[in-house]
DNA sequence: TAATAATGCGAACGTTCGTGCTATATTATC
DNA sequence: GATAATATAGCACGAACGTTCGCATTATTA
């Protein structure tokens, strides 16, 4: 019962590979099975399904995700230092990701974003979760005084989420090497805009400055 | 020569719903065949091949999005009250569309951030337009005195996009009623950052106070 | 080492894929 | 209304799809 495990490990390895470039549907056993120099029987016969194969590509992807970007930045110290940590691995990511395409969580995103089954529903499933610990982040930030006390996390969450989705298609699609660059511009600004204090010209409350240390000294307005 | 162009038309038409739903990918001969009642080679005697049709079908999403949204956009004034229309006009194209999937082009994105061939060429191509004219709009926004001097047109343009796409996701995958509201908020608060004169605090410059009407009641910081 | 379970291969299944041909309807032109 | 052009259907093709099954080969365990 060991051999098993590790080949299956194998088979999602590049399975996870072969959907970012073709996507989860365009994902088949047969190229799959070729690529790793295997009969499509063998391979199938570690999934019930092709469907449980994509569920558990997709599964893996996460896995990977969370892995390099999410739990990495927990070490950061919360609030905002974690968030920014957070959103630059993200962006990271998604940039100069070893996989041949683009991110597949990404790709899965538009692909069933209409189609009922299991594979949408852990797709669903799994953007939720990452929505809610992303706001859980904000909010941290906020209680911290990172961040103004009237922060909307979920606001806060899907705005940090729409930069760096434009950032990954602006890169992936459009070739543009100044993705990184845009998203983080929008990101400093989105932070400002939560800022404890107005960015200026108003006086500076108690204990402001000793804050100010938080914002580093490229950031943006 | 007249009726072979409508009954082009009429196949556009429907390979446009599929491909909502299925992709541009999964868009295939037989189902669409099969949803006008005529037979695979009858309609495929229309198009060379199947890039053709993919292509086909892409240029006419493009062409639905023009004249949905982007061209009655223009009948506004120019400036700040012209990318309103746009914006509000954009996200519900992408929020309450007639296609049973989300939107083609975004769904094309995805997919063929990774694959060379004319398909993603066209849609390369496409994509940079729209985002030269929405740079173009937001250009104009800031000579015509509603925007500040200073703004970056792409980068107002990339956070424009980048809110709508996410709208896109949040309102199609997550199906979630908020994300028009969320990604107006978003909106509100880009305008709010590029502003011409600081939203609060600082002395208005001359003339300042006649721009206000600019910015609806409901609009948040 | 022998017994047993896990693992992978080869061949074949019925379908559907995109794409050619050829013949017949249908439409436009004179 | 005859004729030429166009549009659609019918049929067949090779390939690839997901899936099943029986058999050989390994690993693991007794």
């Amino acid at each position: 019962m060991r051999k098993g495990q590790q080949t299956r490990q194998d088979i999602l390895g590049q399975a996870v590979a072969l959907a970012s470039e073709h996507g989860l549907e365009g994902l088949t056993i047969g190229s799959l099975a070729g690529r790793l120099g295997m009969s499509k029987s063998g391979l199938f016969a570690h999934f019930g399904s092709k469907e449980d194969l994509q569920v558990a590509t997709l599964k893996n992807a996460r896995d990977a995700f969370e892995r390099t970007v999410f739990l990495p930045a927990l070490a950061a110290p919360r609030g905002l230092p974690r968030l920014r940590e957070l959103f630059r691995r993200w962006v990271a990511w998604s940039d100069d990701a070893t996989l041949p395409g683009g991110c597949v969580i990404i790709g899965a995103t538009t692909e069933y974003d209409d189609r009922p089954g299991p594979v949408r529903d852990a797709l669903v499933a799994s953007q939720q979760d990452l929505r809610r610990a992303l706001a859980r982040a904000v909010e941290l930030a906020a209680t911290e005084g990172h961040l103004h006390r009237d922060t909307d996390p979920e606001q806060f969450a899907f705005e940090l989420f729409a930069i760096v989705y434009a950032a990954h298609h602006d890169r992936r699609l459009l070739r543009d090497p100044a993705a990184a660059l845009r998203a983080t511009t929008a990101f400093e600004a989105l932070i400002a805009r939560n800022a404890p204090r107005p960015p200026r010209a108003t006086p500076l409350p108690d204990g402001a400055s000793s804050q100010s240390s938080l914002f580093p000294p490229g950031g943006r307005e």
